[in-house]
DNA sequence: TCTACGTTTCAACGATAGTTGATATGTAGG
DNA sequence: CCTACATATCAACTATCGTTGAAACGTAGA
């Protein structure tokens, strides 16, 4: 991930509306949610959260696929994860301890509980 | 943190000079850097980096501390921390496969080449 | 205390982002 | 087909953000 993608992911996840939109679509998990459902849970207009989807998708930050009559839209997991790392790789540029503690407690997150790092 | 936090986290990241700005602190380590000298390393005047670096140290992304004539500013890691844990925790509900892979890339930066997680 | 230096504050301008309403696309069912 | 439904696009307006220049503040040395 370069400069420019990951200023397009911050800013992105610097909106109220777009924030929300990718924290439940993380929390829906890989099957993700239709627009309409998104919508309503952030309470935005469907014409607006369109602007903001193309917006997140264009980030990188959301994939969609259409079902029907519906879009569903989730979350890039890749995505976020590489946003992840450009802000936390240059933590170690001749001073990773200072860093680590970032890590330490991200690792200590619920993510970790489960077995799935050990697959 | 809350979402207002994160949002304010977010959106400071998403300017291109306040990126530079946070990642050369970063980069720089806890000694800092002076608001000069990030002036000529982001290439923003004075005045206008001074703008940045106000909403960087509301947004708990950097703190500052006098020295002499100059101030100094660094990397409020914690703040980076949060923020860092923020985006990921949500990826734990119910679904910790899915976000598992983020997390081991992260845990497979240059932080973890050094012996500072097991300090 | 006077001057020089580094940094910050302020007001004003131009550019950009977010919202809204109307309209268009695309899809399923009658 | 034609209608109904879900979503996307477009133009216009408003508000907010980022930049600039001038001026003020605080600090150190003569």
């Amino acid at each position: 991930m370069d400069e420019r993608q990951a200023l397009a992911a911050f800013a992105a996840l610097g909106q109220e509306h777009r924030l929300r939109v990718v924290r439940a679509l993380v929390a829906a998990g890989p099957e993700g949610l239709a627009a309409g459902v998104l919508a309503e849970t952030v309470n935005v207009a469907g014409n607006n959260l369109s602007f903001h989807l193309k917006e997140l998708s264009h980030a990188g930050l959301i994939t969609s696929r259409r079902e029907g009559k519906s879009v569903i839209y989730s979350a890039a997991y890749a995505g976020l994860s590489d946003l992840v790392q450009f802000l936390m790789r240059d933590c170690c540029q001749g001073h990773p301890e200072v860093c680590a503690p970032a890590v330490a407690a991200l690792a200590a997150c619920d993510c970790t509980t489960g077995d799935a790092l050990h697959a």
